[in-house]
DNA sequence: ATATTAAAGTGACATTTGTTACATAACTAG
DNA sequence: CTAGTTATGTAACAAATGTCACTTTAATAT
């Protein structure tokens, strides 16, 4: 564990601080589809993405589903640091896009590295920084982009957190986390295949240019 | 400036830092409508609202606007500490909605007092999390809600923020801040004035519930 | 009081997205 | 191979939003 620690955080943490993660840090390995977080969880530990890629969903009243962003090694989740300092209850849904691996770190060491290492404060910041504008991000693609960008945009986000062109995803899954129906998804793709920009198989898409 | 100060924040703030920010802070006014930050701004200072609101704007490409929220008193902008402390420009645009006054702190001392002051890092940390809270609740009214929920929301929001019931605005300035066109924002007006939500006036908008 | 200008109202139509219903194609278990 | 199941394709229509052209109303300046 202290390896892939290391190999991911390495570059950022001094020894010491890395020292005190391992010694404190839980290991945790999850699967592709696994549920991580639930909306209203309460949240006592912060999570470090050693590797692997997960997906931050909202949901609404109705139980209608919408992507925020992906996580991907390096990455904390600046809504857990939320929840966490803040003591109040998870407002989005965590779910493992891959197999992966990440270390729980307790709330109380994540406040106390505030002071004393400058690097964890900076971490800490960034990740704020980095969550803020994904959400930005999220809110233009909504805001000013038609659903046929957004379904495009969406594949190819996707395809490079998987660091593969095919996904396997059925267009109903699709439709879920664009938070639209299946039939227009299937219109929109059929659309982005004649334009040349994906392959459409049973199960699985092909983007053609990245 | 010292009371004004210290009516906004004395209750989250010790003395001895209420000192310092005194020591430290630029003291400036604003008149409604003034431009307090422009997409592309150098942000080296770092603002604490003491009163008024502020409106907090997201522009795509084509220079099309998207109100995202608003500040208020005891509010600092979190986006403003993003570029701070990244020493990225602004994402975003500030435009002051009402008069109102803000002290100015250099970063150098905002970080400084993340480590000396408990209480400073509080407020930080309280100020990532609202402000992601807020991102979040723009989200879901983009992604959740149809134009004329949209238009409702908005106008109960200003009311509440002015604290006025009374919004004085044409309807192509709201069609600007929800990025629609005033053709439709008159129509759905219209329709909630029919539903005896608000009240129709020229430049002048009531909303009758609260 | 009248002319000018800005704001708001409105009808007609276009585009985008959502919905329903059903057909077809591809996989899977037996 | 065949039946059943799941995924995808597609037509037809509905609803929401956007656009254009023009009218009416209210405020302002002369």
């Amino acid at each position: 564990m202290k390896d892939i620690l290391k190999e991911a955080y390495g570059y950022i943490f001094e020894e010491s601080l890395l020292e005190e993660i391992a010694s404190v840090a839980t290991y945790k390995e999850f699967k592709a589809d696994d549920y991580l977080i639930e909306i209203g969880d309460y949240i006592k530990m912060m999570p470090l993405l050693l590797n692997g890629a997960i997906k931050i969903l909202r949901e609404d009243d109705n139980g209608d589903e919408l992507l925020l962003y992906f996580l991907e090694r390096g990455d904390t989740c600046a809504m857990t640091l939320t929840c966490c300092m803040g003591q109040s209850k998870s407002k989005i849904r965590a779910i493992a896009e891959t197999n992966g691996s990440l270390l729980m770190i307790p709330v109380e060491k994540m406040e106390e590295w505030l002071t004393k290492y400058k690097t964890w404060r900076n971490f800490v910041f960034d990740s704020y920084n980095i969550r803020l504008k994904e959400m930005l991000e999220a809110i233009d693609t909504l805001a000013f982009m038609n659903l046929d960008e957004r379904l495009y945009k969406y594949l190819t986000d996707k395809a490079k957190v998987l660091g593969n062109t095919e996904i396997n995803n059925t267009h109903q899954q699709i439709a879920y986390e664009l938070h639209t129906s299946r039939v227009v998804i299937s219109r929109l793709l059929k659309s982005l295949e004649l334009q040349g920009k994906i392959k459409l198989h049973r199960n699985k898409i092909e983007v053609l240019e990245l």
